[in-house]
DNA sequence: TATGAATGAGAGTTCATTCAT
DNA sequence: GATGAATGAACTCTCATTCAT
């Protein structure tokens, strides 16, 4: 996460407890997460939120500022998990071919596992005050540049084609981000195994530079 | 569009002549997408629809039932362009590589053309009641067809690998999306026309059977 | 009619022609009374009346002042049927006693007749301001004045006992009133016919001196 | 009152502190019900509604769902004064006729003590969809129903013609009733009292079956 | 700390009335 | 005379936020 990320949270909470405030502040999330992905961020209210937390509505706000915060932690939340889930699946993975696999791979499970947070980041970031769209914004480029490392690493190898890093990683991010966006129409036709082989299967023809040997 | 379109939009209004209707209808649209895209559905209001298409705010209700009226016929007006605007673009293409090459350019076209328009649909498709957002995305899939059916010419002549046709269609609908849904990014890195081509490069190498012929 | 309700009437409209704005009144007020009484006054709108009646909401305007006229035009109505059928129903009634069974008889039968429309009345009459309302308990005295005059006239022919005519008259009153306003409960146990011969019974037990020859 | 009206009372509050809930919504039905008596249902705004209680609009739905509710709840009120009262003016009276003069007089009493939410039940109770109207109507049945029990009594023990039950508690019910809807006109010709001992000379005229004994 | 009753501004929607045609 | 599109005030209901307890 962005160096700066604590600070934005400290200044949202009342509570002088350090612990305290994390763990509840986890609690109260998670079912912001939830309610904000199935219902909608307006249409959800802090009193169901709170409900869901098992707290009052009151003690909301002294872990939270606003409306808007629990938002912006709800988003940042997903991003976060991509950020550790990530990482941890090339954990093992060896040569840059390997870890680009695995991190395409990765990606797409992780936004499997959290696909309505996903949609949630894609609907509700714009609810956001610029300043913390940037925030959101800035958290997601840190996640695109561990997809954008493994391919120059393949590149530098002479695995891929020297293309545009950035587009490639685009192509990766797309591709995962579409098992949510586009689920509606997925879930009918493959599983998520079959989504991930057939997307790499896609890009690495695209890319490999000796297709006989590496894709299979 | 879906042959029932007329039918629900029949219903929205209270007012008997039709041209009156059509022509006001698009005017109050107009607005409306432009706000909505600007400040989201939910955080924009029917007085203000009413004031940016120059009338009351109870003449809005003549030619609309709902505010959600009020989206779904924003949304439609985005999809509507897209299937008017490609088939267009596909005038004059000939044999089935040049129409893949020139539905893919076009789509991204569209999309530029209505980029926060394109952001409403994803942002707000959701906030309509189920049978609407399937009514949605009934005619998010007769494009796509538009392009499965280039795709599919090219593997009948073997042009193309024989890829799941499906899966390479939301290669191409993502990637125009993505001009829009990643557009604070790539505008600090691109223009549309080498996004494009850029694009296109990606996606024939990840197809064509005869690269060295027919990509340059 | 009180002698007034041509003045009444005359300030409503802004139409010249006499005969036109008696017979367009009379389409408008046949509509407004089934509406008022089937939804309530509050909840019918000018424009359903107009469409009722056939004609352009803006037409309503020139015929009546007010939705407030409607109403009141309304409630006229039954009580002018009320003057009207009444005295209609006593030719050919020799004797007092005829005339006043007559007279019941024929006053549980109007309200049948008009049974929404008084039900109207009833409800809706305080929503005029008082000066009207007076307008109307006057209409509606002078049909009771017709009622207590049979009474008074059995009274002066040692018929009846000698009690207030007032009270008796309304005694009248309420019981054919009853068969509207409690009609849901009525309907179910009884018919028009019965009700009426119960009722006249009832009530001639309470008043006759000489039960043995007159009742049976 | 019917055994279910805790269950829809329950319903339209969303304050657990039934102490609370009970005591808030005795004293905003207690404004309600002068406002909507005075002005109308339709007229009344929850505004005034929630200003005549001391509280603020929005608090008036933490303890009724709608302002339907507020109505029901209104009428139900004036109901349950006539359920708890008039058993209560029935102590002390001993042998049937006692018994029903006390009811006929209990009952015109309440109806005057409550006589503008009277008219209210009469106006408005309309106003209320199908199944609240016919749980209201229920609630009156109930009362009726004691009305009923004593002229039955007084049948059985040879003191009242053997009439209709039914008709006979309607003319004591209309008779009451009157009270309220025609007091317009009462008021300048009699009080309370008078009126009462008039109308049961009446009834017990119509129904009486020795008169000469019982009546003076 | 924790509660949840209380606030009140603000949104969507309706409809009596007008007036240009 | 006749139309019906247009107006905009007014109403119901919601919900983020506060604060006395």
């Amino acid at each position: 996460m962005p160096s700066d990320t604590s600070q934005i949270l400290k200044g949202m909470s009342r509570t002088a407890d350090a612990g305290l405030v994390k763990e509840r502040r986890a609690k109260i999330v998670a079912g912001a997460v939830r309610l904000f992905a199935e219902q909608g961020y307006e249409r959800t209210t802090v009193q169901e939120v709170a409900r869901e937390a098992g707290i009052s509505t009151g003690l909301v706000y002294q872990y939270v500022r606003d409306k808007e915060d629990l938002l912006l932690l709800s988003i940042l939340d997903v991003l976060e998990s991509y950020a550790t889930e990530i990482p941890a699946a090339l954990e093992g993975a060896e040569g840059p071919l390997q870890r680009c696999r695995a991190t395409f791979a990765a990606y797409c499970r992780v936004v499997d596992a959290r696909r309505e947070a996903t949609l949630l980041a894609y609907r509700s970031t714009y609810s956001l005050p610029p300043e913390r769209q940037r925030f959101i914004k800035d958290a997601e480029q840190k996640t695109n540049r561990l997809i954008g490392g493994c391919i120059q690493d393949c590149i530098d190898e002479g695995l891929f084609r020297p293309v545009d890093i950035d587009l490639a990683t685009y192509q990766v991010v797309m591709y995962a981000h579409a098992w949510a966006l586009k689920h509606w129409h997925f879930v009918k036709r493959t599983d998520l195994e079959s989504y991930i082989s057939e997307g790499l299967d896609f890009f690495l023809h695209a890319l490999l530079t000796d297709l006989g040997r590496k894709v299979p």
